[in-house]
DNA sequence: AACTCTGTACAGTTTAAACTGTACAAAAAA
DNA sequence: TTTTTTGTACAGTTTAAACTGTACAGAGTT
């Protein structure tokens, strides 16, 4: 078993899971960047992961903050190196589900109170002639009820 | 209360919940045009929608497609009516939530697959020099488990 | 202090997605 | 049959996202 097996591994490895991290709504290179990070035993560096994606190292400073904000990866610090450290965060069910069902419910929760106000403001009106509206209406806010109880299910 | 006030509020409240729409994978257009046949109590055609929305007959055939493809809109039948009438399907959580359910799984697990068979091929060379390689293989492939086990919770 | 290094802001480029208009095949009407 | 209508294939355009290279501020080193 030499290097380049392993080399080719990682790559395969890398281009398979982050098809899935993807799906929790990051971008290609956010997720392949997370995946790099994961299958490394010890924190990168920009240049580090620059030279391993082969990509610029302003993509890698953009990814890693986007990462850093969805707390996927932490900043590390070691003693007498210079670069900026990273590394995954390793909990990586917690963290990615957790991230989700809150992105998830914050959404649908928003779009509920815009909903919810539009309701209020027709109900304001008189609109004996036009039920179906309101009725549409306080399906599509029940719609939004159901959808953050289940994914409230999904978080515990 | 006149027709222009119901003609904002409908706008409005494709606006708001075409967001939500679009978080279950759906590109704005396919979001809008399913909210604009979720509100209207009548099937209609690609004229109409395509009037309504505002873009051109072509996109609304390549949407309504999509739509289609997904279970989410149906073509209708009524008599002496030459153009094609779609209508969108009423059963709102349960369409969405089944489509994006498998939607997942399906990915999830074809990524699990082709990890599973990466797994595979290094356990059968020799690389006990690089354990780490396959215990984070193992954790990845888990990690693929467990979502496939929570996305199948939401469905039920 | 001057000099070096590191991360990121910003402008510009490349790449991909969304969308349109024209043209045409298939079906309906005459 | 010919004529009209309807949905979609396809090529081209517009719009948005991803990505890069240069330049520079701030921190570290000498």
């Amino acid at each position: 078993m030499n290097n380049s097996t392993i080399e080719n591994a990682t790559y395969d490895i890398i281009s398979e899971f982050a098809k899935t991290i993807e799906m929790f709504g990051l971008s290609p290179l956010e997720a392949r960047l997370f995946v790099y990070l994961y299958l490394q035993n010890q924190p990168k560096t920009l240049d580090d992961m620059s030279e391993a994606l082969g990509k610029s190292k302003t993509s890698m400073s953009t990814g890693i903050r986007s990462l850093s904000d969805f707390n996927l990866v932490t900043l590390v610090w070691r003693k007498g190196v210079r670069k900026d450290l990273y590394e995954a965060n390793n909990e990586l069910f917690k963290s990615f589900m957790n991230n989700y069902v809150t992105k998830w419910i914050n959404a649908s929760n928003h779009q509920k109170d815009a909903l919810e106000k539009i309701h209020h403001e027709l109900k304001k009106l008189n609109i004996e002639e036009y039920p179906e509206i309101t009725d549409n209406l306080t399906r599509i806010i029940d719609f939004h009820r159901q959808l953050e109880s289940s994914f409230r299910r999904l978080q515990s």
